[in-house]
RNA sequence: GCCAGAGUGGCGGAAUAGGCAGACGCACUGGACUUAAAAUCCAGCGGUUCGUGAGAACUGUACCGGUUCGAUCCCGGUCUCUGGUACCA
């Protein structure tokens, strides 16, 4: 054995050992258990940065640990290879996209090999090469004939810098999500999938995932955003068509006053059309059209309508209420028209007070202070109804109900829920991301490529010029095919999916990565899904798990995927940070993961990345830490280093024999026993490596046995031994190295996980408490197996208890066994 | 505004089920080793007060209050911070 730990030296070998071998192999196999264990496969930007270490780390000691105790591991990794970066080098280098990402993706992986992870490589995939997006694209045909991808116009979030289509998803806060661009309107075609279809299944099926963190399954439940309600039909004043509304305060019918349509709701043209009343309208929507959505959707934006000259006749008491258009309600949710209740919607107060419509209060706060007839803000809590016919004296409530019935009743309308969630626009006008599988004839309509004719290739010959339409224009032999339903000369559809698609099922792809015949094999998924623990940003907590949610539902009801919900359970990881805010090239705090390696090794950056704090919890990232990570590893070694000349060449023995042995063999069976639980039950890896360094502080201490009659070698050895495995999650590199030292047979990786010895960690007399009015005073050293009485009986007994008492009078005695005695005293 | 989550030494954090607050590490201080320094090993390290001293007393987990023999932990209220979300009818 060296004298120094060179890590540098003991890294390459063993990267290059474990390489060469087939370890980290998983294979389908009836006789163990499985265990999924996957992290969020990264965008291969060319640069690991310190958030994939976090990540990647968090999930190797867990593949680690588990595989050590017995389980058959899946833990896979591959590439989320599409997407709006390699596009944009293309267009800034002229280099291809597809040479860029291959490039990066070769770069990436060897990074994240000199992180010692334990991939099974060969079912690595990229999500950009053909044989992975066939199968995206033989999905989307799936989707497409079972109903769920349709087309259709519609004004669409437009970036103007990116000129691109943005779902809303990738509008934040009214800003496009990569460049910052206020984002704007624009009428195209576009595809989308009909996710509002499984709204609720992904709503109420969240409850089956307890191993989710509340939080995300919060986040997910407010983006699905449930209301329940009814829609109601109204009649308008000379006009054909009845105007329907969406309120989930059917109870407050009696209180409409006016009525809302979005501008762009599509009665407005008509309904003005000729009238008066069309200049304002139009002069009121051009205005609009100017802001951006930023200023659209804040709440701080005066309400603002015009009258259009119309009315609508409530349907439950007969009443003419005017129409307006008003900038506060939007097309896109509900039925993009409201019915009006200034007296209990602060909306509809605040734009009844600028235009002097009436208030009618229907609902009765019992007991408030409130003056109903001059009302200072809306009243939207429950009360007791009047000015509501027949439904007067009935709690507000109840009366919700009532109503709702009452208009079904009278075909007036129906009770409905309405979600936030929107459809998913997934067509994209970018080259580099999986082509639309899809043909359009001018006698058959959109159909849907053959199966056998997947995939369909990106195009090579294409310009990147950044501008216009989708790249794929710009190819000669691309647009141009034939129907495949009537052989017909028919165009391909010229845009991309979101790469929100790509990374839908790439977990299930995992479990059969190589196949060419289906997307997965059955039996295979079956297998290993599934995903038993998932781990990634929170960052992702919405849209992806969603999105992946959604496919695997809808895979599940198709018969592939062989359960309903894709991950188990999930793991959200904190930021890395330094100097308190997020690691950014403008703040000029970036710590590279490259430079931390080369200075320290990978164990050390692994060690630290996982001692600085819980997995979901922030990190600061700290220089001198991680040189205390460093030190820690390197007292490891010397300590190993400086026993070898009493270890080397003999067998190791649990055997207890002296009382250095037992403090030792205490120490080790303790740290088994609270490493095991921390990493399996709690994920507290810092809390785990801790211990461990109480271990080794143990260790050093068992030194002063050295010469005497304590000192028993066979222990040592025992304890070295088994220090190795309890480490070897976290520092893969090092243990490999000191277990083949220690003549360990084949990978550290392989063996067996150390089980405590209960009898070690049982003593014999314990350390416990003495409080007097609850604060403490003594510790008192017992029999560790003393009853509740006994115990009590013998603290009392005590000198120390009776000096303490001093003579008074006991309240209260309290003992619990192991912990403590109380006695209340009373003078 | 609404919905989550958090607030503990100089710092990162620990206390797993209501039972010794501050494990472990960093930083710092002292000692040993060294010609010296680094490295290493050993020890100390919340605050206040008292004591020459070993030590002792009090106090302390954002703030105010409650439940309890006992509260970092449970309950009510307040403040601050972080994340999500917002004319969603």
């Amino acid at each position: 054995m060296k004298d120094k730990y060179n890590f540098s030296e003991i890294e390459k070998r063993w990267q290059d050992k474990w390489a060469a071998s087939d370890v980290y192999k998983a294979e389908v196999d009836d006789c163990k258990e499985k265990y999924y264990l996957l992290e969020m496969f990264p965008y291969p930007s060319g640069k690991l940065h310190m958030g994939h270490v976090r990540n990647y780390s968090i999930g190797d000691v867990l593949a680690r640990y588990l595989k050590m105790n017995g389980k058959n591991v899946l833990h896979p990794m591959g590439w989320d290879a599409f997407g709006l970066p390699a596009e944009n080098a293309a267009i800034k280098n002229g280099i291809h996209p597809d040479s860029w990402t291959t490039d990066n993706m070769a770069e990436m992986k060897a990074q994240l090999n000199t992180l010692g992870l334990s991939y099974d490589w060969d079912r690595e995939v990229a999500t950009c090469k053909p044989d992975y997006y066939k199968w995206t694209q033989w999905i989307f045909t799936q989707f497409f004939k079972h109903g769920l991808a349709y087309k259709k116009k519609n004004p669409v979030n437009w970036c103007p810098s990116c000129e691109t289509v943005l779902a809303n998803e990738q509008v934040v806060d009214g800003a496009c999500e990569r460049c910052g661009t206020p984002v704007g309107k624009k009428d195209l075609s576009q595809w989308y999938l009909k996710i509002t279809d499984y709204a609720d299944r992904l709503l109420t099926d969240m409850d089956e995932l307890d191993g989710w963190p509340t939080k995300v399954k919060t986040m997910q439940k407010n983006w699905i955003g449930k209301s329940t309600g009814a829609e109601v039909d109204f009649d308008i004043d000379g006009y054909d068509e009845k105007l329907r509304i969406f309120t989930t305060r059917p109870d407050t019918l009696f209180g409409v006053t006016y009525m809302v349509l979005a501008p762009e709701h599509p009665f407005v043209e008509s309904l003005v059309a000729g009238t008066e009343y069309a200049a304002q309208v139009k002069e009121f929507k051009d205005k609009l059209q100017y802001l951006s959505d930023i200023d659209r959707n804040s709440n701080t934006l005066e309400k603002e309508g015009v009258f259009i000259g119309r009315y609508a006749i409530n349907p439950l008491n007969g009443a003419s209420v005017p129409i307006y258009i008003a900038n506060y309600v939007l097309m896109d949710y509900g039925t993009g028209a409201i019915m009006a209740v200034p007296a209990h919607d602060q909306r509809d107060f605040d734009f009844a007070k600028k235009y002097d419509i009436d208030i009618i209060p229907v609902v009765d706060p019992a007991n408030a202070d409130i003056d109903l007839e001059n009302l200072t803000e809306a009243f939207v809590a429950t009360g007791t109804m009047i000015h509501s016919g027949e439904f007067n004296g009935l709690d507000s409530a109840v009366a919700k109900e009532k109503i709702s019935e009452y208009v079904k009743e009278k075909g007036f309308g129906e009770k409905t829920d309405n979600f936030r969630l929107r459809d998913w626009l997934i067509s994209r006008q970018r080259y580099w991301g999986t082509p639309i599988p899809m043909i359009y004839c001018e006698k058959c309509g959109w159909v849907a490529e053959k199966d056998e004719n997947l995939p369909v290739l990106l195009p090579t010959d294409v310009e990147f010029t950044g501008k216009g339409e989708s790249p794929l224009t710009t190819s000669k032999t691309f647009r141009e095919t034939t129907c495949p339903n009537c052989g017909g000369k028919a165009e391909r559809e010229i845009d991309t999916m979101d790469t929100f698609l790509d990374s839908s099922w790439y977990f299930l792809r995992y479990t059969d990565a190589r196949n060419d015949e289906e997307a997965f094999s059955k039996d295979k998924a079956k297998y290993w899904m599934n995903v038993d623990q998932y781990i990634g940003g929170v960052e992702h907590a919405i849209l992806h798990l969603l999105y992946a949610r959604f496919f695997n539902k809808f895979l599940y009801d198709i018969g592939y995927a062989p359960t309903s919900e894709p991950f188990k359970n999930l793991l959200t990881q904190g930021m890395v940070l330094k100097d308190g805010t997020k690691m950014s090239k403008s703040v000029g705090n970036v710590v590279s993961p490259e430079e931390i390696i080369n200075k320290y090794g990978a164990d050390t950056a692994r060690l630290f990345i996982l001692f600085a704090a819980p997995p979901e919890k922030e990190l600061d990232w700290s220089d001198d830490g991680v040189a205390g990570s460093f030190k820690f590893l390197s007292r490891v070694w010397r300590f190993i280093f400086d026993m070898w000349q009493y270890i080397d060449g003999i067998k190791s023995d649990a055997t207890v024999k002296s009382d250095a042995d037992k403090k030792l063999a205490f120490a080790l069976n303790q740290t088994i026993k609270k490493v095991s639980g921390d990493i399996e039950k709690r994920f507290n890896f810092n809390t785990a490596i801790s211990s461990i360094m109480e271990l080794v502080n143990a260790l050093y201490k068992y030194k002063d046995a050295i010469g005497t009659d304590q000192f028993n070698p066979a222990l040592l050895r025992d304890a070295i031994e088994k220090l190795v495995l309890l480490l070897a999650p976290f520092a893969p590199h090092l243990c490999e190295e000191l277990y083949a030292e220690l003549g360990g047979e084949g990978f550290v990786y392989n063996a067996q996980w150390p089980e405590y010895d209960e009898n070690a960690i049982k003593n014999d007399s314990v350390e416990i408490v003495l409080q007097i009015n609850g604060k403490v005073k003594e510790k008192i050293t017992v029999d560790a197996d003393l009853s509740r009485d006994d115990l009590l009986a013998y603290v009392e007994s005590i000198d120390a208890t009776k000096a303490l008492i001093d003579g008074k009078e006991i309240v209260k005695k309290i003992a619990v066994p192991g912990r403590l005695v109380n006695f209340v005293i009373k003078g």
